[in-house]
Order: C-alpha cells, then sequence, then structure tokens
DNA sequence: TTATTTAATGCAACTTAGTTGCAAATATAA
DNA sequence: TTATATTTGCAACTAAGTTGCATTAAATAA
C-alpha cells in the first residue's frame, strides 16, 4: 500500500513559488518568499516530497548548497537532469540551461542514475 | 607582497595521501587515515591551500559534500576540472573519468570560471 | 455534514561540514 | 642563531539539513 500524498498550502505555495521563478531557488530563498507561511523544517519535507513527485528537481551548486527548479521534459528522461546548469558568481543567480545538453559517452561498465552538471560563472545579466 | 606557502608536514602527508589515492578523498577519509597527524582544522586549511595552489582539485559530490582529487592536467587547462567524475551510490568511492570530458556549447555571452560534472551511479566493481 | 484515518506539520534537539579568532608553534631565510 | 611570517591547535561558531514525537489537518467514507 503505497502512501498517498496531500495537496498542502505549503506544498501548492512553495511548489508556485519555484514554478514562477525565473531560477532556481534555495531553501533560504524560498523560506524568505514564504513569509513565515511555515516551518523551516516543512519546507525541507516538502521539497523532497515535490522532488519523489518529479515536480521539481535538484541542483547541487559549487559550494554544497541544493537548489530547486521546476521539471520541464524530466518526464520525458527519466528525471536525469541532463542540461547544464549555471550559477553566477556575482548575482549568485542559478539557472537551467534547458537546451544545453553534453555529449559525452560514459564506459559501458558504468551505470547511470543521476547526473549534475554545473558551471560557474558570470551570466549575460553581470557581463553586460 | 605575495605570501610564500612553506613545506609543512602535514600539508606533504595530505597531498601524499591524495597523490596515491586511487579515488577522490573526502575531507574525514583523510582525517581517518591522518590518524591524529594533525586537527581537522589544519586538514581544511591545508586542503585549501593545496587546492589555490593546484596541485588539487575540488569535487563536489551530489550530497555537497568536497572530495578532493590530483590534478593531473590542471595546468594545461587553467585548472578547469573539464572532466567527468562519478560517485558510486553502492561503494560510495568518488573517481575522476579523466579522459571522460563532454562537449557542449555554452551561449557567448556567459562567462565560464569553474565547472563541476557529477554523475551517481554503480561503478564497475559494484556492478560485476 | 460529520467522523475516521493517516499524511503533514511544528517544535526542539541533533548531526555534519566547514569557518573564524587568537595565542602558540614552527618553517624559512638572513 | 635569530627574526619574521606562516601555520597550527583549540574552542567556539555558522549554515545546511535531519529526526522524533506530539499535534493538526487533508482526504475519504459514512
Ligand atoms: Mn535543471
Ligand atoms: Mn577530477
Ligand atoms: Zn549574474
Ligand atoms: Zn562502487
Amino acid at each position: 500500500m503505497q502512501k498517498k500524498t496531500r495537496n498542502t498550502t505549503a506544498k501548492q505555495e512553495i511548489l508556485k513559488l519555484i514554478a514562477n521563478a525565473g531560477q532556481a531557488l534555495s531553501h533560504v530563498e524560498i523560506q524568505q518568499q514564504l513569509n513565515n507561511l511555515c516551518d523551516r523544517v516543512t519546507i525541507y519535507r516538502v521539497l523532497n516530497r515535490l522532488v519523489e513527485e518529479q515536480k521539481i528537481h535538484k541542483i547541487v551548486n559549487t559550494d554544497g548548497v541544493v537548489n530547486y527548479a521546476a521539471c520541464h521534459d524530466c518526464e520525458h528522461h527519466h528525471h536525469n537532469d541532463n542540461h547544464v546548469h549555471f550559477s553566477c558568481t556575482i548575482c549568485k543567480s542559478v539557472t537551467c540551461l534547458d537546451n544545453i545538453i553534453p555529449t559525452f559517452q560514459l564506459p559501458a561498465d558504468y551505470l547511470m542514475q543521476e547526473m549534475n552538471f554545473m558551471i560557474a560563472g558570470i551570466c549575460p545579466n553581470c557581463k553586460a
């Protein structure tokens, strides 16, 4: 018997935030924008649930902090986040470059389960 | 006046460990193998110095924890760690796949400073 | 609508990774 | 050998994330 997930206010609001953000959001950024709607632990738990339900995906930044972005075509690709992510060292924005998909050949004896491609640098906004 | 780095015992031992390991090592793994040679804070500081001196490079794992590996051809490539890294979900080993270099085209208005390509899955040893 | 069930939440406490300030130790060069 | 500045140890701290448990509130059935 698989437990069924509930559509709580916290979950709705957090998903809305992430879906409408033009960039990937960290836990702290979400907490700030939620304005005490719920406890910080609840945010963590909701985020984990949304990842499990494949509505959002995790992006591990170069400093180890996790950011979350809405999934666009994860269903098609078995939730492999196969595109490149960009982390701006100036404005701190983290974005999905959805159509930049690196090509590489992993040796046959490796089994791939998860990908995290992160590039840090200066984004177009900050470069201009 | 740039401050000049010293060749301390801790530094020598830590570099030796990393250079001789067949895989990337985390801070805890290094600490365990050092057997109380020095304080954990010293390990952190030595690791940071070795990274600055481009003798080792950082690899951020999918759980956000940093692993360190010896640099082979970082000098040639401006210390860009441009190859793929593999993190085994079973034996927890983290390895540099030095010759697996993804190709992709970053839009011209992005400036790349750092790369972290991580793939998690099952390594050849654990698959067999 | 109300009652029942079970998932979700809040809160406090905890873990793990990494950083910082400062006094004491030590590598290097004069 | 002595002087100088780098490195170290220690204690305290921060930041990210997790866990246990009692309470609350969705979803569903009556
Ligand atoms: Mn993405
Ligand atoms: Mn590497
Ligand atoms: Zn920017
Ligand atoms: Zn393995």
